[in-house]
Order: structure tokens, then sequence, then C-alpha cells
RNA sequence: GGAGGCAUAGCUCAGUUGGGAGAGCGCUCGCCUCACACGCGAGAGGUCACUGGUUCAAGUCCAGUUGUCUCCACCA
């Protein structure tokens, strides 16, 4: 009897996260399950986790990067592979010192109040307090990372790996210094990459303006939006088709205030129909008059200070910031009559992605990274298949980014990075080397000065699969577990890491740095808008994990969803992986209560057809999800083992054992437990915690679901017979239920129920299955019969494949409602017919069809002929 | 200007080589059925954006149209 069987373990009755996934945690980390083991023999699966920015806490983005990533790593290990995951931290060089400027500026500090080593004392304590905050953060995720390899981009092995890098490339010439038109943020006050401007689209005006032709009354007029750069004008150019213009090209002519002479240039790239068709030439403020100026061997000027305000070739305009000196010179223009007219203009505007500033062009002397020879090798990868790129599209973007490469800006006027291994000497002598030089190999001088400026922190990410590993050292780790198995990351930072991972990995280590690029969409808030800090839209991980634990949020994370898309984000979602985890607790907590002390799970037990037909189900189940994991689609993986536990598992499984339960079959028991095992290890990289408490709490052979065997496909657990049985019954079951739901008989109503089949096998099938049939459908009894001479007058009917059953509800007949439901029926049955007929009189499909199919469209033809003959009976009599 | 995504039930989204439209939430009806009301059972609800093409067969492949979102480039 149910209840009967002393509980081993007492569960409550629902699952509680909070008290279960520390506890778990803890017990994983001091047993050491996360750590790889070197050199093991195990073929290694490696992944580097793409490590968070020390600039603020765990987001969404992290949490979803996080769970695709454990996953993954999870799964191998159980697959019995050695699996490594290697966490870690990025300075995040700009992005942190911007935070920590602004957390200075609340103290009333500034950077050059404390100074560069003041300064990198913050910082440091900054990444005590928010790297640590972090890791502690991701280890709520449930990861099972392995700690003890915890890197930061800044760490000293992963600086002896940035230098390496920085003097190699050097020793190979791709490091140049040169003075390049730059994207200039006056607020950090530093150069960036083109890839850290955001365009964004801002009302502004073009002006009309006009220089006079020296010796003439005659002006040139032009378009301009950035009135104030005219100080920096050397060149008005126009179209060499341009007729209008022909006579003036060669010809000077004057930039007021400046009182420069400046000529009339011709160039292609100046399009006549816009404007006035004639193009005031900044060189020095301008990307595109910079490539003017390179072909027509202009002069550049700078105008801009540091800090954004004009300077001291600006004469009268120095020191005012742009904004006011463009007021000033329009005001100026005007009373000189070279003001012409103004209208509106909606165009983009460079801005800075970290601090949101204006970005301008303007001239610097930099660090240059040369690309061109990088960028072969890498693109060569991935058309030569060595390197996937999945979903496949995003590789159009790491293809775009790499054909149309520019050399890369790495020096930063920033303090918080790696310095760039550069010194200089008062003899002009520039030395790049591992460590500091003692003397100038030039002059001999021992007065050298590091270079101030560090590096791009992209610099350092782009090592970061092989830097984690020790490398430039040979370590073991280095050369068990490199090169790395799969990178993740969301498509935003495809170009920004993944291409420099690629190239860099390639020229540093001869391999690519990972076979596989994953790449992964990005979490949307539930109106759509991507979710960002300073939207205020985003959503703290922490407190949905709070709220329904680890296991809910990383399954609303994953399932249903399509690789690569961006998902919106939905409360709702998680509350239903909550339930689900409550489910799997409520179906352990079944299972538990029916298995006595003394059951013995390796005794031989002889299966039922439900006991095969679940077997069947799961065995299937192992296989697609194997090849969903494989193919990274992560989303249908867990949904299908989500429907397995949930629909399968529970609402059929379960209850059809139950009967037999309660009449000590042991094989039903025996059954349950082996196919709710193999679908917890299933799901475990999923959710991990409330599987391993389950695990742990219904068998004691095995101390962690963590490292027990994936569950593997064999064909002999095949049993398709069994499988068609099971559903004949299910098909029975449904049919009453839905006659019952239709005439609002209450369970507590036990009615009897004739099966009347002409079919022998099928009367077998039905009989071998009376016991569910019985529960399932709430009968006191059941008749199995070979015809209905037996069943009483005044039945309610409904037609199943191969059987008739009857339902003797003599009170609830309403004939005329019966007639229009049979009637139902025949009709929905007759078109049915009509449909198989119509389709296998179709000889394009007789003829070129799969013949499987073919077989499988005459065999429905006649099942529903024959229901179409029995509702016709059914009809007659009433 | 170049490229890409998306358009399927009221909402959010799945839909794996082309072969009878699915889930979660919401809604309706009935159930505290001895694992679970974070639950169980039964339902309602869809011209798969539009047009054309390929095919015996199209939500699925191809072309175009419309709407929508995004990326890259440019914008005197």
């Amino acid at each position: 009897m149910l209840g009967m069987i002393p509980l081993k373990k007492e569960m409550e009755k629902s699952y509680n996260p909070h008290v279960v996934e520390d506890r778990i945690y803890a017990d994983w980390l001091e047993k050491g399950y996360f750590r790889a083991i070197t050199g093991s023999g195990r073929e290694p699966y490696t992944i580097a986790i793409p490590p968070p920015n020390i600039t603020s806490q765990l987001h969404m983005g992290h949490a979803f990067d996080c769970s695709i990533l454990d996953i993954l790593i999870r799964f191998k290990r159980m697959q019995g592979r050695e699996a490594l995951c290697i966490p870690g931290t990025d300075h995040a060089s700009i992005a942190t010192e911007v935070m920590i400027i602004k957390a200075m500026a609340q103290e009333g500090l500034t950077k050059e109040d404390i100074g560069r080593e003041g300064f990198l004392e913050r910082a440091w304590k900054w990444y005590d307090k928010y790297g640590s905050r972090i890791v502690t953060q991701l280890k709520k995720m449930g990861s099972s990372f392995d700690w003890d390899k915890l890197r930061f981009t800044m760490d000293d092995g992963l600086s002896k790996a940035v230098t390496e890098f920085f003097v190699r490339l050097h020793e190979k010439g791709y490091i140049y210094r040169g003075e390049k038109l730059c994207n200039w943020c006056s607020y950090c006050q530093t150069t960036i990459s083109d890839a850290e401007v955001d365009h964004t689209d801002r009302e502004a005006h073009l002006y009309y303006l006009q220089y006079q032709i020296k010796g003439t009354d005659k002006f040139i007029q032009f378009a301009t939006t950035r009135p104030e750069t005219i100080l920096a004008d050397t060149a008005v150019a126009v179209n060499p088709c341009d007729e209008r213009y022909a006579g003036l090209v060669g010809k000077t002519c004057l930039v007021p205030f400046a009182n420069r002479e400046i000529k009339i240039i011709a160039d292609d790239y100046v399009d006549a129909k816009y404007g006035s068709g004639a193009v005031k030439i900044t060189p020095g403020h301008d990307h595109n008059d910079f490539a003017v100026g390179e072909r027509h061997n202009l002069e550049r000027i700078n105008i801009l200070n540091d800090d954004g305000t004009l300077n001291e070739q600006t004469g009268c305009y120095e020191g005012l910031t742009v904004k006011a000196a463009r007021e000033r010179i329009l005001k100026d223009l005007e009373a000189l009559g070279l003001y012409v007219k103004s209208e509106k203009l909606n165009h983009s505007v460079g801005t800075h992605d970290r601090c949101k500033d204006v970005v301008e062009p303007r001239l610097k002397t930099q660090w240059f990274v040369r690309m061109e020879e990088l960028a072969k090798p890498a693109l060569e990868a991935f058309k030569s298949g060595e390197l996937r790129i999945q979903p496949e599209r995003f590789a159009k973007i790491y293809l775009h980014w790499l054909t149309n490469i520019r050399d890369w800006c790495v020096s930063r006027q920033l303090w918080w990075g790696h310095r760039i291994p550069a010194w200089y000497c008062a003899c002009g002598e520039i030395t790049v080397a591992r460590t500091a030089p003692e003397n100038c190999p030039m002059c001999g001088s021992v007065s050298l000065n590091q270079e101030e400026d560090i590096l791009d922190t992209w610099f350092s990410s782009a090592l970061w699969p092989f830097s984690t590993l020790g490398w430039p050292d040979k370590t073991p780790d280095f050369d068990y577990f490199y090169p790395t198995t799969v990178m993740s990351m969301g498509w935003e930072i495809l170009f920004f890491w993944g291409v420099r991972m690629v190239f860099s990995g390639i020229e540093l280590t001869g391999a690519l740095p990972f076979k596989d690029m994953i790449i992964h969409g990005m979490v949307l808030d539930q109106n759509g808008v991507k979710m960002s800090k300073s939207l205020g839209n985003g959503i703290d991980p922490l407190e949905m994990i709070s709220k329904y634990g680890t296991d809910a949020l990383r399954l609303s994370l994953i399932t249903g969803n399509t690789p690569g898309a961006d998902f919106r984000f939905r409360e709702e979602k998680i509350t239903s992986c909550r339930n689900f985890c409550n489910k799997i607790w409520n179906a352990a907590r079944f299972i538990l209560m029916n298995t006595p002390e003394d059951f013995d799970a390796k005794a031989a037990y002889e299966l039922t057809d439900a006991d095969k037909w679940l077997i069947s189900h799961c065995n299937r189940l192992s296989r697609d999800v194997t090849n969903l994991l494989d193919s990274y689609d992560l989303g249908l993986a867990a949904s299908k083992v989500y429907d397995f536990i949930w629909d399968e598992f529970c609402d059929w499984a379960i209850e059809m054992a139950k009967p037999r339960l309660i009449a000590g079959d042991k094989a039903a028991l025996w059954t349950l437990r082996r196919v709710f095992f193999d679908a917890l290890r299933l799901l475990h990289p999923f959710m991990p915690f409330v599987t391993e408490e389950v695990f742990q709490s219904l068998q004691s052979d095995e101390e962690t679901i963590m490292r027990s065997a994936w569950p593997v496909y064999n064909d002999e657990n095949n049993h398709t017979e069994e499988e068609h049985a099971i559903s004949a019954v299910k098909e029975a079951v449904k049919a009453v239920r839905s006659i019952r739901a239709e005439k609002d008989v209450p369970p507590s109503r036990k009615v009897q129920i004739f099966i009347v089949s002409d079919s022998r096998e099928q009367r077998e099938i039905f009989t071998r299955g009376l016991s569910y049939l019985k529960t399932l459908s709430s009968a006191q009894e059941i008749f199995i019969d070979g015809t209905k001479c037996n069943v009483p007058e005044n039945a309610l009917s409904v037609v199943i494949t191969n059987a008739v059953i009857y339902i003797p509800l003599s009170d609830l007949i309403d004939a005329e409602k019966e007639l229009a439901r049979l009637n139902k029926e025949k009709v929905r049955l007759e078109s049915e017919v009509t449909r198989c007929e119509s389709r296998l009189a179709n000889k394009g499909f007789t003829d070129k069809a799969k013949p499987e199919l073919v077989a499988a469209e005459a065999a429905k033809l006649d099942e529903y002929k024959n229901m179409l003959s029995k509702v016709t009976e059914e009809i007659s009599k009433l």
C-alpha cells in the first residue's frame, strides 16, 4: 500500500532552491569536481569564459553566457572528456578608468590630484572589490568553472603575455608609431579605436559659408556642419568634372581670421550635386579630408587642445570650447559677409561608447598595429573550414570586418592598463623590449623613459584563450588544453574580440585559439529594448535567483530560444521554470516514497509494455538531446528534456505506474527509477542543482550526478511494438476522459467501460493495459470484448482506432446531442478519408514520395475508413 | 549606400534534412484523484505578413513586395 513504506528521507512538499543551492555548490567545490586534470589522458575539452569587465556586477547577458558555457562543460564532462572551463575577469582599461574617475569626482578629486601611482592604487582596490564580487556572482550561477585557474588580464602572467605580443609584433615590423588622424575623446582625454566610436544621429545645421577668391571680388561657396574647423582648413575642393568651378581650380582663396591663403583643388571625392559642390578641406580634423590631404600633399593643422578647447593656432578663439567657438565664428563670419545661410540637417555624430562624449577626429602621434598581414590567415582559417562560426550568418560580420580592417590604434592616454614596453632616449631612439633596457642601444645613455601610454584593453583580451593557460611559457596546461574547443560571445563583440583572438592566436601560437566560435544573441527587456545600465531597464540576475533559484533562471535563459537570436526577458518564464523544478522535486518525492529500503536495483525484472515504452522513449531522447547539444542547439535540447519529463514521465509514466506500485510491482519501480535517473542526467547541464539534490536523495551508488555517465543511445532499447501498444492505451484513455469532461462526469463517479474490438491483437493490448486504463479513466470495471452483444443499451459510444468504447451512462444520454456529436465525428472522418484518397490518387505522390510515406498514408486510409464505418453504424442505432 | 534578422494562437516565442501547425503564459469548463493547486483533466483560439516561383507536396527552399528591428559605412 502507498504510504505504508517508511521514508528513507523526508522531502519537503515543494522544492526550496535556497536551502539546496549553496550547500551543493560548496560540496562540489570541496570535492574538487570542477577541477580538470592536466595530462589525465582523457580528451580535453576547453573553454575560456569571456571575462566580465570589473566595471560592474553581473548582468543578464553574463548570466546567459555563463549558462551556455556551463551547459557545454557539464555535458562534455559527463561524456568523459577532460573538461576545463577557465574563469576570469577583464581589467577593462578605459571603462574602469572612467568609473574610477567618476567615483573620485564625488570626493572632489581628479586623476592629476593623486597622480599615476595613487590612481593605480585605487584601481587595484577597485579590482579587489569588484573582481571578487563578480567571482561570487559567477559561482552563484552554479558555474562549474575551475576556480584554481581564475585569471585576470592584469595578472603578472597575462601582462607578460601582453608584452611578449607587443614585442613580437614589433620584431616583425607590424608595430609603428605615427601621426595619424585619431578618434579623440576630450572627456577621457585619450584616443580610442574606430570600433569604440558609436555613430548616433543628431539634429544639426548645415552652414553655407564662402571664402573670397584672392585678387578678385568673387567668392567660392561651400557647406559645412563644423564652421569652427575653418581655422584648420588647408584647401577648398571641387569635383574635377564640375564645369562651374573649372576656372577656379588652382586659384587661391582666403581663410578669414587665420589669414591663410589656401588652394582650390579638384578631387573625385567631392560630390558636385551636394550642397554648393565645393568642400572645405580640413585634413587635421576629418577622416575624408585627411585622405584628400594625403593625395594633394596638404598641410595638416590641429586646432584642438587635449581638453577639447581651441588651441593657440586659433588666435582670438583660443580657450573657447568647440561649441562656443562655433557660435562666435558664425557671428564673426556674418559680420564679414561670409555667412550665406543655414539649413537643418540630421547627421550622425561620433560618440565615445563609454562616456557618450562627442569624439573629435584630430592629429595625434600614436602606436599602431599594421593589420594587413595579420588579417590574412584569420580570413583563411574561416574560408578553409578550420574555424567554424555558428550560427553561420555571423560569419559575414567576421569576414566583413577582416576584409575592411584598418590599422589598429593601440595606444591609449590612460593609466589603468598595460604600459607600452617602449623606452625613449633623449637622443631620439625608441627601444621596444621585453624588459626595461639599461641603456640606449644608440647612444648608451642610461636615462630612458618608458612610454606613458598604455595599450588598448582588447590587446590583452585578444590573448585570453592562451594567456590564461600560461603562454608565452610552455606550461603543461598550455600543452594539454590548448587550443581551446569553443568560444562563446554575443554578436556585439564579435569584431571587437572574436576577430582579434583569432589573428593573434594564429600569429603567436601557430594555431587557431578555438575551433568553434558560437555567437549568441542579447537579452532584451520585456519591450524588446536592449538592457543597459544607462536606460535603467536591466534586470539583476541575482534578484531573480533570490526569487526563483538559479536553476529556474538558467533554464529560462536557454529553453525555447533559437541560437544567435536576441530574446526578451520575461519573469513569467522564470516562474514556469521554477514550477518545473518543483515538478522534478515531486516526481522524485513520489519515487522515494515508493522505494522500499530493500529494493534491489540490480535484479532482473519482467518488463511490461509500459516499461518498454518509457525506456524506448527515453532512449530516443538521449540521442536527440546529445545531437542537439553537439550542434549547439541548446534551446531545443532543453525543451525536449522538459517536455519528456513533464508530459511523458510525470503525466503518463508515473500515472500508469501507480496501480502497479500499489500492487507491489517492482518492475514498474525499477523502470521509473532508471528512466528518471537518465532524464536527470540529461537535464543536469541545464539545471545543475535540483538534479543533483534529487539524484543524491534517490540513490547511493554514485556520489554525484556531475560525474555520472551521460546516457548513450542504444538500439537494443528501441521498442516499437510496445510504444505502439501504449499509444493505443493513451488514445483510449483520452477518448474516455474527453467524453467524461463533456458530460460533466466527476472523477468520483466510477463508470463501467466496454471496449469492443474485432482485432485480437488490439484486445490483447488493452488487456495488458487494463490497470492503467482503469485508473486513468476513473473506471470501476472494464470489459474487453470481440462483439458488442454484452454492451448495455443506452451507452455513450466513441470510436477510436481499431475499437469502439462504450460507456453506459443512460441518465446522461440525450439522443439528439449524441447524434450531433457522432455526426460531427463522421464529417471529420469523411474529410480525412477524402484527403487520404486524393493524396493516394496523385500519381506524383505515389511515384515520387518515399515508399514508407506512401505505405503509411495507405494504412491511415484503411484506419479512417474503418472508423468511419463504425461511426456510421453507431449513428444508425440512435 | 552595404549587410543581416524578424513577421506563426490574445501575449512571448519554438518549429532540427520539405511530408498532417506546437509550447509557456493568458482564457473557458471541471477537479484539493493518497508526488506536486508552483498541481490534474478537458477545451476554445492560427489564410504561418503579402505576391509569385520550384516541387507530387512549402510555415520550412527561391525571387520579389510590405512592415519592423539591428549592424557596418557615409553624411560638406
